[in-house]
Formats: structure tokens, sequence, C-alpha cells
DNA sequence: AATGCACATGAGAATGATTTGCAAAAAGAA
DNA sequence: TTCTTTTTGCAAATCATTCTCATGTGCATT
């Protein structure tokens, strides 16, 4: 199982870099680990607090904000909605969010990565990141 | 003056779809068709008060709500600040954000327009909106 | 395995942006 | 002007997120 795989990363990671793994680091990084989707902060507190009850929220935010600068995690805000996180194991991707449902679906173009540095060195400047959220709704019409 | 002109044609585009104007949002219509930047509610607050000292924090929020529905305006939300508004006459483009000055620059690309739809449209969704901010440094090496 | 101390935690209060309830004021149609 | 419907100001309410602070705990070192 890749999850296992990737806990024990992301623990070795942040261990090299003096981040104390406590144990509600270790609930809250192995509910990442295994998340297939883009929880929130709250989502995070239900399936941790399962692992081990004494999570509180203001833990799980700080510990993602531990995770976040220590580039284990990004967070994602998108508009109106409380931020959703995902692990960064996964190459660069952006997003498409289903303006119905909610749902997260990730993507990737090279073409547009390529065309957004050439945009920026254009006008003088160098991406340091960016994010591209599209808000879309799915076609009644199958293609 | 451009403004004049960009504050008429949203008053009468509002007029026709039976929004009321009023006294308060007379003198936020007017801010925003003078802003050469991107306000923020209580930037819109100062500077419509210079105009009419009435005019209330909730107010310049109900209104830009109404402008934004009424396709007058558009809301920037950027990472951890407060939303930013602009007027929609300008056709749409995306932001270049200075990360150290958190200048906000404009540009417009078709090439990432297009690709942007035919992403969508492969995954079976059809755009309804999106946001690509580029979060950039301004090069130290001049091209 | 015990110790020490810097760092992490839980509970709840604080914050900051934005929204909302409500009674009073005003827009626009008649 | 008058009536009806919106809008407004004010203050209180929300909501996500952060912070305070007293207590608990990793983990490097004995």
């Amino acid at each position: 199982m890749a999850e296992a795989i990737q806990y024990k990363v992301m623990e070795e990671a942040l261990r090299e870099r003096g981040v104390r793994i406590t144990r509600q680091r270790q609930a809250i990084l192995s509910v990442l680990a295994e998340a297939q989707d883009h929880p929130d902060a709250n989502e995070l507190l239900v399936r941790a607090s399962a692992i081990d009850p004494s999570v509180s929220l203001s833990t799980v935010y700080r510990t993602l904000t531990v995770l976040e600068e220590n580039g284990v995690v990004q967070r994602l805000n998108f508009e109106g909605v409380p931020a959703k996180f995902e692990t960064t194991n996964a190459p660069h991707h952006d997003h498409i969010i289903d303006i119905e449902t909610g749902d997260v679906i990730e993507f990737r173009s090279e073409k547009i990565e390529r065309l957004q540095a050439e945009i920026a060195a254009e006008l003088g400047y160098e991406i340091v990141h960016h994010r591209l959220d599209l808000y879309a709704r799915r076609r009644k019409h199958a293609n």
C-alpha cells in the first residue's frame, strides 16, 4: 500500500528537518497520507480523531501550518469554502472545482505551465508559485 | 474623462436590470469607476465616505455583492488578504502578484484561455469562471 | 531508564472578514 | 404625494482561523 510508504517518507522528511513527531501529528499525517480527496481542517479533525481522540482543532490547524512550511502538504484556498489540503507527493497540478458538487479534480498541462512562465518572463517576472483553478460545471451532453 | 463615462454605463446597466440606485450605491460605484487599483471593502468605505459619509461597511459589502451579481464588478480573492474588487469593464484578464511589493499586474493570454477550455472539455466540464494568479518576483537581471 | 527543557497541546477566548436581523429611511411606481 | 418594496445603519452574529496560557511531552542527553 502506497499510503504507508508515503507516511514514512513524510515522517522521515519532517524528522530530518527537526520537526517533532507527536502522537497528534502522527494521526494527522497518516490521515493525510491515506486521503484520496481534499479534506478541510474540520474533516481532518474528524478522521484524525478516529485514530487519536485527543487531537484538537487547534492542533490540526497548527500541524497543517507546520506541514505546509515543511513542504509536506499544500493548502488549497478555493473561493468561499474553508481551505482544503493535499499532500505534495504528487507532482504539481492544478484543479478543476465542480461548482455544483464541490468535487475537486486534478490536472496538469505542460503547455499551460510553459505559457505562464513565458508570460511572466515577458513582464520581467519569474514565477515563484501559481494557482490555476477552473470553476466548472459538468457538461450535460457527453462528448 | 473615461471614468465618468464608465460610471454612467454601469449605472445604466444596473437600472436596466432593476437595481435601485441609492445615494450610497452612487458613491461606491463612482469610487469603483475611478479606481486605478484593486481596493478592498475597507478601502472602498474610506473612499466612498469622502463622497457620502453615510455609507457604512455593511452597505459596501452588500453593494459589492449586488454589483458582482450584476456583472459590474469582479471579486478577487487572493491568498491571505481581504477580497479586492475591480470593475468588469476591462475585458477578462488574469493577475501576476508581486510577492515582494504586493503589486498586482494584469495580463491576458488567449492561448491560456483556450487551453483551459480544452482541458476542461476533455474532462467533461465547461468552465464557468476561472482564476489564474501568478505569484512572482521581479527578475534582478533585466531581459 | 531517568532528566531537562524547548516545543507542542487542549480548551477556549480572540481575531478579522463578512453577513445578518431589525427598525427606520428612502427609491421608484402609481 | 402615497404606497410598496428595497435598502440602510447599527450592532450582533458567523465562520474560519489564530492565539493565549497553563499543562503535557518529544527527544537529546545523561
